[in-house]
DNA sequence: CGGGTAATTGTAAACGTTTTCAGGACCATC
DNA sequence: GATGGTCCTGAAAACGTTTACAATTACCCG
């Protein structure tokens, strides 16, 4: 492969080896005319430094290290996304690796990418992977996204989970709505719960709102099921508010099918707003989550750490999210803004 | 950071460096009791091998690189999947970026990776980068995805572009749609061009068939777009045939945006069966690409070369593409089945 | 009981960089 | 013209592994 090395340079530019790696890397303490000269050769030649021979000096690898609890869906692309331009525009490189749900998992991950990467970018919003991730940052400088904020120890930037389900169950039963179903994510998952949290704060302030509460684990499949289960029961409820837009799509394919009418019939919301919400059918009322820019914070706080010495481990954000009303819930028509709850 | 060495191992153990290594490694040469006895420090100790420093001796990395074009979207989520779930069963780590089109930018994202990977997984449909593609198979193991089979020189898994859009054609003419507007992908991305090929040849067979070409990007603002743009103009088409699943869904939500009925008014069908193009309004009709096989494939034969030296360069095979009938272009309506055209 | 063989262990070189330290050239100043 | 200083360059050590080779040990068989 990449045969030629910094020797051959150096021997092929007539200068030392020592002259060819200051030439290419800060390029102080070089005349201009060397420097220039080497720069030529080493293009000339193809010459890439060997990164492993760099990093086992410098102890830096110029990499990130990316731990994600999986990859479905476009919430996840959208995260990478973020990840990945900013990675990029800062110089580093991005190792991926997902489905890093329990703690075990988490630590094996983490020792797989030991000594391959400089620090990390960990979602995962599982409530057993805290004990790991507390040991993680301790080693390395990690970012961790949407972990709770209490679980401290650790630089995290969370989501306005709880705020925006408030603002959304306001917006819902400002229009009307009493019977809310809501589609959990899956057990243990923090954001999951503090998305139903606000709900339940909300409701509870209405005595004559309802809450039903139906499994789900964050998948299309199961924003299917979920629909189809409820509409087995005895009562319709008004509105199914899925705690991900992938499950609201698929409660929005289950109402399709069943051939009721959104929001006629049953009126659906869901969270994140990924970038396909705008166009389904009908679009959906969601709530706002910047996720690429999620990435894009979390790489800049590493980076920042990384090259600067920047202390990381106190570090701590909301993003905040907002609500979005498209037609899903019928706001449309009865237009929210003159009846706001109170 | 990790700063216990294999030295530290050693000298706890009382053995030498050697030992450790062979302990650790292979377990050849070593006694039963010795590498026990070394196993159980280095776990203790909390030892990690330097990775840079051994791919600086071994001269390989344990790692893939990954070079897609762009991140949007649920095709290349599924990708990923496919690739990440792979390359963790067999050991390796995943260097991932993306956002790479052109010839030059391929270059410089494989230069930037030189020496941290032993091989490449890259996707890269447009035409203009073949050139990078061939040259850099010269010197890496390298399997492309999507490529056009033709220009060879290196590994390359294809999608039955062609074939895929031709039974969709047949289809959409069987269900007696004659006047087929077309949204195309990316200039120069060649899986975009096989499936208008394939549209071409078909529609080309039968006297009544017109075709109206539309401009796309494969991103879902586009099929949006040439869909409000298709009802501006005089006559409504029989049927909207996106390129890509992503297009449609756009072209979905501005149809429910003017009101015209699907597929009563007018038909849509995409092309690649992302997971959430069952639970659309209508479920879509569309191709169906396995689109993480595809990724399971490329890091199958990739490690394949690099762990079994087995030769890659001539390799080739397409994954087969299917014909996946929803609601989306009225086919249980009609039954297609018997009328299947000539 | 001695010699040979096989198995286990240790020593040291090598991988390709960066960086410290010292040497040398050149210039300016007195 | 000597001296001091600045700037550029080179020699060599160091980073943490793996592995070829040498050395030691244990063992078996004649």
């Amino acid at each position: 492969m990449s045969a030629v090395t910094i020797r051959d340079v150096a021997r092929e530019a007539g200068v030392s080896v020592a002259t060819v790696s200051r030439a290419l890397n800060d390029g102080a303490h070089v005349t201009l005319g060397t420097r220039e000269r080497v720069r030529a050769t080493a293009a000339r030649l193809g010459y890439v430094p060997h990164s492993g021979a760099r990093s086992l000096i410098t102890r830096r690898t110029g990499t990130v290290g990316v731990l994600l609890p999986d990859l479905y869906g476009e919430f996840f692309s959208e995260l990478i996304r973020g990840i990945d331009q900013t990675a990029q525009r800062l110089g580093f490189h991005m190792l991926l690796a997902s489905s890093h749900s329990d703690a075990r998992e988490i630590a094996a991950a983490v020792g797989n990418m030991r000594g391959r990467v400089d620090g990390f970018v960990v979602m995962s919003p599982d409530r057993a992977a805290m004990p790991a991730l507390a040991e993680l940052a301790r080693t390395y400088p990690a970012v961790v996204l949407g972990a709770g904020l209490e679980h401290g120890s650790f630089a995290t930037i969370g989501i306005g989970n709880y705020e925006g389900a408030v603002s959304m169950t306001r917006h819902l039963i400002a229009l009307g709505h009493r019977d809310i179903a809501f589609v959990r994510g899956p057990d243990g998952n923090l954001e999951a719960a503090d998305r139903l949290r606000g709900l339940l704060d909300v409701a509870g302030e209405h005595r004559d709102v309802t809450v039903r509460d139906c499994r789900g684990d964050f998948r299309q499949e199961s924003g299917y099921q979920a629909t189809q289960e409820l509409l087995r029961a005895s009562a319709r409820p008004d509105v199914i508010f899925c705690a991900n837009d992938a499950m609201a799509i698929g409660a929005l394919g289950a109402l399709h099918e069943a051939g009721v009418r959104v929001p006629d019939d049953v009126a659906v919301c869901g969270f994140d707003d990924i970038p396909i919400a705008q166009y389904l059918t009908p679009p959906l009322t969601t709530v706002r989550v910047p996720i690429a820019d999620l990435g894009v914070s979390a790489v800049e706080w590493l980076v920042d750490a990384l090259t600067n010495g920047a202390p990381i481990d106190a570090r701590r954000a909301v993003v905040p999210t907002s609500l979005v009303v498209r037609a899903s819930c019928g706001a449309s028509r009865r237009d929210p803004l003159r009846r706001t709850a109170l």
